[in-house]
DNA sequence: TGACATTATGTCAAATATGGCATATCTTAA
DNA sequence: TTAAGATATGCCATATTTGACATAATGTCA
């Protein structure tokens, strides 16, 4: 099970290195993760349900398809900055991303 | 008051240009940018509450003082990411960060 | 099957964010 | 007042993130 999250995460440019290491990523590394990890899903969910294509959202967002197709994929070299337009672009209200914010999980819960 | 405000907001270094341009800041812009400033007065409370000087804080999150110092002042150079991991590292849980966002303007009150 | 739309992946130069450092300014206590 | 600690500001070389583009892969529908 940890492994197989590893493995998903690796396969999406996490580098995350030895088992080891993956297994000592802090509390708060982790929780960082897992909030982007949210707010891509979250993303891809709201750009659906507005049934807009990756190109139509990147012309909202004055980006590109490919950034948004990272966006959505979790890429790690996508910022939550940019994660949190997309989505205020997008409509969201502040209460929106709070939720998916507080939904994942939590590094206080060790 | 938006006078005030704007004049605020240009000595922390936005640079918004012209009370035109103000004005005419987008819903989703302002609500990114009252977003940034909540967690900036949040992160300062929070070191507050646990009694860090700023180079205790820097030296936490492997930062520097003058990255602190900047964070907290709401510098428009300091991302959301590191805002984010700054909170994280102070114990925050994603609740209180949800709680956070979700107390700043929201955008779709227009 | 093929044609077409959509999404994914890789690359790169430009833009932005970073830590670190020096130094200025503010705060507090003696 | 002065000294010392804390915070603010400016700068810079490096690192990361960006939009853009090409192209591959996947999906969809006839």
């Amino acid at each position: 099970m940890r492994e197989t999250k590893k493995e998903r995460l690796e396969k999406k440019g996490w580098k995350i290195g030895t088992a080891e290491q993956f297994l000592g990523l802090s509390p708060e590394e982790s929780a960082y993760i897992e909030m982007k990890l949210r707010l891509s899903e979250n993303l891809h969910h709201r750009r659906k349900r507005r049934r807009l294509t990756q190109v139509q959202l990147a012309k909202l967002i004055k980006s590109s398809q490919s950034r948004v197709a990272k966006m959505e994929r979790g890429d790690p070299a996508v910022s939550i900055d940019l994660l949190i337009r997309s989505h205020l672009a997008l409509g969201a209200s502040n209460r929106d991303l709070a939720e998916v914010i507080s939904s994942s999980r939590d590094s206080s819960s060790h």
